[in-house]
DNA sequence: GGACCTCCGTACGCCACCGTATGGAACAAC
DNA sequence: GTTGTTCCATACGGTGGCGTACGGAGGTCC
């Protein structure tokens, strides 16, 4: 955040720093000039590191797609009891922090959903986390159609909560009644 | 669509290829110099009609938040049973068309819900539509507080498929198994 | 302490869009 | 068919971001 001490960077510092723009300002916002001025730097520096802008905005891509989903999974994972563990996964989800940069990132890349560089990896993305909600929903003992509609729901509704919280945070739920909301939440998604 | 026999504008053609450009595109494309473009005029045209990029913007959301949202509502209110009120409604929303543009423009709108124009009316419309749904549960003869947690859940399941629909429609269910995914969803949000 | 390599600052041309100015079509009224 | 009004085309200057060129600072190695 801060602008430290004027020192060299790397390629990782431009990549972290257009990730941030990325979650705060969508991909327009991965913009040479105005990041090289965040880092108290000029673009003498970027073109150092990077062939040109869209060399940057997929190694962002990259990093978003490498390090949440996995991490979130490798946590779950732990858990063992299917009822507690599908209750952590969408603790983590919906509440912690409803402005964290993770899930902002997602929300930025919906305008440019279609950008040839952004499809396919919020395709993947996607795919594998249906795919692991959907086993989740297996392993509660429901049946593989019954299970791919309510995983489908849950993720929907996980996708639309961090909408709501991002665009109008007023109307989201906060602390006790978030607790309060993900708990009615499980209950109507697994109930029979 | 058409550029059709080059007539003469109104401001009305203005705000309706605004409101189109920012279905797609988002507020970025809300662009004076390429709308005139695809009207197949110039900017000598819009300046006319308009003060400034903003004033377009402005109306465009205008008529977004008059015409959606009230329209859906009207047409809903005609069932009387609540039941098939719900259906109905979440049949519109989910269902019909998911790349109609009428909820991309509430996508689009997204990554720049904090702007001073949008946020207001995003806002307005958020809370209308959450208030509607409450209204429904409870008319469905939930509680208060049960009523608000399910149509909350309902509503962020409902902008998370328009969001799975635009950005990886690939992995929303389509036609045939909407409407069962619309049935299945129907059972889960009202089960008690 | 020179030679060298890594990294960055600055200056430049290019393009897209904003907003202004102004002359002149197109149409209406009579 | 002249006058007046409405609407539009064109030309212009300003701004911000992209990408390139190039010189030079700051480390590193011997």
């Amino acid at each position: 955040m801060a602008v430290a001490e004027r020192k060299r960077l790397t390629a990782q510092d431009w990549t972290a720093a257009a990730l941030e723009a990325l979650a705060t300002g969508g991909v327009a916002a991965v913009a040479v000039e105005p990041i090289a001025a965040r880092l108290g730097t000029t673009k003498g520096s970027f073109y150092w590191h990077y062939a040109n802008r869209d060399a940057l905005l997929e190694a962002a891509l990259s990093e978003w797609e490498r390090t949440h989903t996995e991490e979130v999974i490798t946590i779950v994972e732990q858990e063992p009891d299917p009822h507690r563990r599908l209750r952590l996964l969408l603790t983590i989800a919906l509440g912690s922090n409803s402005t964290r940069p993770s899930d902002s990132v997602e929300l930025a890349l919906q305008p440019t959903a279609g950008h040839p560089l952004v499809a396919p990896v919020l395709e993947r993305v996607t795919r594998r986390r249906l795919g692991y909600l959907t086993d989740m929903f297996a392993r509660l003992g429901f049946g593989p159609e019954e299970a791919r509609q309510r995983s489908l729901l849950a993720y929907t509704a996980y996708l639309g909560h961090a909408q709501l919280a991002h665009a109008t945070p007023a109307l989201a739920p906060e602390s006790a009644d978030l607790r309060s909301y993900v708990d009615a939440a499980i209950a109507t998604l697994t109930s029979r």
